[in-house]
DNA sequence: ATGACCGGCAGAGCCGGA
């Protein structure tokens, strides 16, 4: 079974890069990130001709999130974060397929640094944790993808100093994301490549991907019955270089069956 | 300075992104 995830910024604008990606790499379950439609705005019949079934959680304008399954409708567990009830961005959504929990996951950006966005990050990612705890809970094999907009080390920028004031690389944001990964979630892409220097995203601007100035900030977590059947993660990073690409190139798991 | 791009919304430039 592979589970990728892919913050495609735009899922109108990208959808030619959608349906070839999916296509191409034929993943069994795909999170989505900053699908920039609102609900009614899904592309659903041009995904189901592509021969998945989605369920998705939008907002006009920007953000949403997104689980497409191949040959399957995701069975919905819930959408959005408890704990802040005022909150009406549209960041997460939750899912059962072929007995895996899949979250896909847009976690805010945060900056500038310091200011209300960040405080926002910082309490938006003490939220996933406490859901993070309800699912481990639950002892169920379970994936946490999306765009964590976290670099958990310097190891995963492709330069530590560039980035040094910016809300993905703040010692608070490093230390929620770690906190997650003490209470024993597996990063599958860190896993697998304990050296570093794999990167996800790459800014348009910059001439950032020609120099391959990138970073990591997609990021599946694993439940520790997901994470032994881990056999396998990568970014298909071909995606990056494409017409009209994304800034982020799609990140998968393999999980023996 | 790494150094000037994207998508969406609206119907021009801004906002938000990272």
């Amino acid at each position: 079974m592979r589970i990728a995830t892919f913050n495609i910024n735009g899922i109108r604008a990208r959808l030619p890069r959608l349906v070839e990606w999916l296509t191409e790499t034929q993943p069994d379950v795909a999170c989505l990130q900053e699908i920039k439609t609102q609900d009614d705005g899904f592309p659903i019949k041009d995904i189901e001709e592509a021969g998945y079934g989605a369920i998705w959680h939008g907002q006009k304008g920007f953000n949403g999130v997104a689980i497409l399954a191949r040959g399957a409708t995701p069975a919905e567990v819930t959408r959005g974060l408890e704990g802040e009830p005022e909150d009406e961005h549209s960041r997460y959504i939750e899912a059962e397929v072929n007995g895996v929990r899949i979250a896909s996951i847009y976690l805010p950006n945060g900056n500038p640094v310091p200011g209300p966005k960040f405080d926002y990050k910082i309490r938006w990612m003490a939220r996933l944790r406490a859901r993070a705890a309800q699912i481990w809970a639950e002892e169920v094999p379970a994936v946490l993808a999306g765009d964590y907009n976290v670099i958990p080390f310097d190891r995963d920028v492709w330069k530590p100093e560039a980035m040094a004031s910016d809300a993905l690389m703040q010692p608070e944001s490093r230390t929620a994301y770690k906190a997650m990964l003490a209470d024993g979630w597996t990063d599958a892409l860190a896993s697998r490549h304990p050296n570093g220097g794999v990167w996800t995203y790459w800014d348009y601007q910059m001439n950032a991907w020609p120099r391959d100035a990138g970073f990591r900030i997609d990021h599946l977590l694993l439940s520790p019955a997901a994470a032994d059947r881990l056999v396998d993660a990568q970014v298909d990073k071909i995606y990056r270089g494409r017409e009209k690409a994304s800034d982020h190139a799609p990140v998968w798991v393999r999980l023996k069956d």
